[in-house]
DNA sequence: ATTTTATAATGGTCTAACCATTATAAAATT
DNA sequence: AATTTTATAATGGTTAGACCATTATAAAAT
């Protein structure tokens, strides 16, 4: 019949409190609020209470606690590291494999690259073609700038994110890669021939991207990524029946 | 030259070292962790440094805490809850708009029904099957019943996401309805022709999925997910101007 | 002008107590 | 005997006041 009528615990309303003023613009990313001491007092609350209301703001990723004179907490510029974090902790608990997160970035950056070439504009083209031209040369200059190159291919994927318009691409995007490294990263030790491919392949993305050939910029990015996925595979199989023998 | 060797904050700490036993499995979901009095003296720090712990570890949505006798601090079985958090507030802040959020859907529920149809089991079409008999008996029963339509369109979505099998799926779509309908519930009040449109979509996509035609049920239902869009910025608009008047 | 040192404001932590909630056991009632 | 009521005690929630650790700034020394 009825509902609860409130949440009863202090520091849940001095996070409400501050996380409205926060969303509502009356308090502006960059801005630091008042000291603890002051605070509790306006809230007229214990510092501990406070605290914990603090903590949990920091958590939410609204706030940034600083230590010192001038120190305090500021209001943070929010990005996608929430998002991310809760991402990495689905998949550390089981509940989502390597497997599930490479199939699904099949599919993301394939819409990724389907809506960069729908709303593609000039400068994007511009950043595109410049990081292509920083990737060749990491080639040309043999396998020792492969961490480069791989730098370059992270930025490229990146920007067709951006040029998608659409700031959840980006995040999404984000999230993906940060959890791909995370576990990939041992794995990456690509030779000069598969780099090589690899940088053929984004020269078709870009190039079907430029000329706003949706369907086909789709089914390229989804191939690339099928086939980045499929050596990682090969890779991390050849390391476990290694580990296996030793 | 050198990094920071150590995180100083003893509640980050505590942090870290129950976060590794929960994902480690050493703490398994349900089980409860002792007292706060009885964890201060295993940690050796204040009450005050372990709850802050406990809030961050609570905001992760790994533990939840519980009042009164046999509470405590229960290690809870992890879900998208907090990637929805983060995405909602991502929306909230500018940084993403609704509009944005809906392009995003389109997408997404493409290639889940796509990957539906690739990975379909008996039991997934079953259930569907199931829904869609449920979505029409509250269709014929007029709008009467047309929360109980939109609850089943609801359920065949995620279906659909499960059918999918990956989880990533299930989060990513479960994090998008979330946010949609904490926004457009308002202008939720469909009328019976366009419930029927919606029923006549869910049908064909169920179809596609059933024969097992990816590319088609990724069609229908970014189509039907476009449709639901332009249908909500229509009465979004009216609903506007109408504030506008008065 | 530069370097060093002291100052003070801020967050981080600790101690110790009391309040609020609630599952369970004990007592009272029917 | 079964049910209802009441008391108990364990648990998290909150408070108060103190001291420690860090750091930007001002003052002093070089």
């Amino acid at each position: 019949m009825f509902q609860a009528a409130k949440q009863t615990k202090v520091f849940q309303d001095v996070v409400a409190q501050i996380q409205e003023a926060i969303l509502d613009g009356r308090l502006k990313t960059g801005e630091t609020l008042p000291s603890e001491r002051q605070l509790k007092d306006m809230f007229n609350i214990s510092r501990g209470t406070l605290r914990e209301a603090l903590r949990v703001l920091e958590q939410k990723g609204l706030i940034e606690i600083k230590l010192g004179v001038g120190g305090g907490s500021v209001v943070k510029d929010l990005n996608a590291d929430q998002v991310s974090e809760g991402l990495a902790l689905l998949i550390r608990s089981q509940k989502v494999s390597l497997n599930h997160l490479a199939e699904f970035r099949e599919d993301v950056e394939g819409f990724v690259a389907a809506r960069a070439a729908a709303n593609r504009s000039a400068t994007d083209i511009d950043k595109l073609t410049q990081l292509l031209n920083e990737a060749r040369q990491c080639i040309e200059a043999g396998s020792s700038q492969r961490d480069a190159f791989l730098d370059a291919d992270k930025r490229i994927h990146m920007t067709l994110a951006q040029a998608a318009a659409n700031p959840i691409y980006i995040s999404v995007l984000h999230s993906v890669h940060d959890n791909i490294h995370r576990y990939y990263d041992e794995f990456l030790s690509m030779d000069l021939r598969e780099l090589q491919e690899n940088y053929r392949d984004l020269c078709d993305i870009v190039h079907a991207v430029e000329k706003g050939q949706a369907e086909r910029a789709r089914r390229l990015a989804r191939n690339h990524v099928r086939r980045f996925n499929e050596y990682m595979n090969r890779r991390k199989k050849e390391s476990d029946s290694k580990r296996k023998t030793a």
